[in-house]
DNA sequence: TTTTTAAATTACTAATTATTCATATAGTTA
DNA sequence: TAACTATATGAATAATTAGTAATTTAAAAA
């Protein structure tokens, strides 16, 4: 493969690492509470019904991923969301998958 | 769970199959070829280097998230991305890995 | 009808993933 | 110091995934 072909690579690998640590059901509903603001993992743990370790790992993935920042507060470590940026892009997945549904009931009652 | 705890639980799952179908290298390499306009299976695995069954199935992945539709042609079946929605977010998702690099650079290069 | 071509499907393997339980770490308070 | 609290980590497991090779389906051309 050629250099082009290897930054091309590292760039879809890129995008794939962000994608990929949005697409999991879990982690969505991680973000949806830190758009209200930072939590710390015992705030969102409970809210969303996961075990400790569970969460925690989640949010690993996300800051790994650059979705996530965090800082520490004493005992607690507060996680919030790193950019605008990641919101908007959940918005354009909502719209998206309003349109999916709007299309679907419009074929169902064959409009 | 209560009926409305259903329904945002479904959301949450559309959501992230859309974001998981879109998450993967092979996907997005796909995609990136679709963007120039309809292609069919025999065009897009030479193209990709990849098995033709490879990238049938992950023609039928992203079809069945709703990112692209298919049309026959004779032997072939023609593929096309469905909406002009989803390259919007697959530049989000660009302008973000961007947005990162640059952080990076600019901390290591402490500036 | 037989042959050829394009795409999908099946069976399989190796790798990755989400989850749980138990334990370790590190900061806080008594 | 000892006890407590919040978070992270490790080990184990079940489920899902990407990829390959071989087969099947379906349409087209000979």
């Amino acid at each position: 493969m050629g250099k082009l072909g290897m930054i091309n690579q590292k760039i879809l690998e890129g995008q794939a690492s962000i994608l990929k640590a949005l697409g999991q059901p879990t982690r969505l509903q991680i973000l949806d509470l830190l758009k209200e603001g930072e939590r710390c993992v015992c705030e969102i743990f409970p809210a969303i019904h996961q075990e400790q370790a569970n969460v925690s790992k989640h949010l690993s993935i996300l800051k790994q991923a650059g979705i996530l920042d965090s800082r520490k507060d004493g005992l607690r470590i507060l996680y919030r969301i790193k950019t605008p940026e990641i919101l908007n892009l959940l918005t354009g997945v909502s719209k998206l998958l309003k349109a999916q549904a709007n299309e679907q009931h419009r074929l169902m009652t064959r409009l």
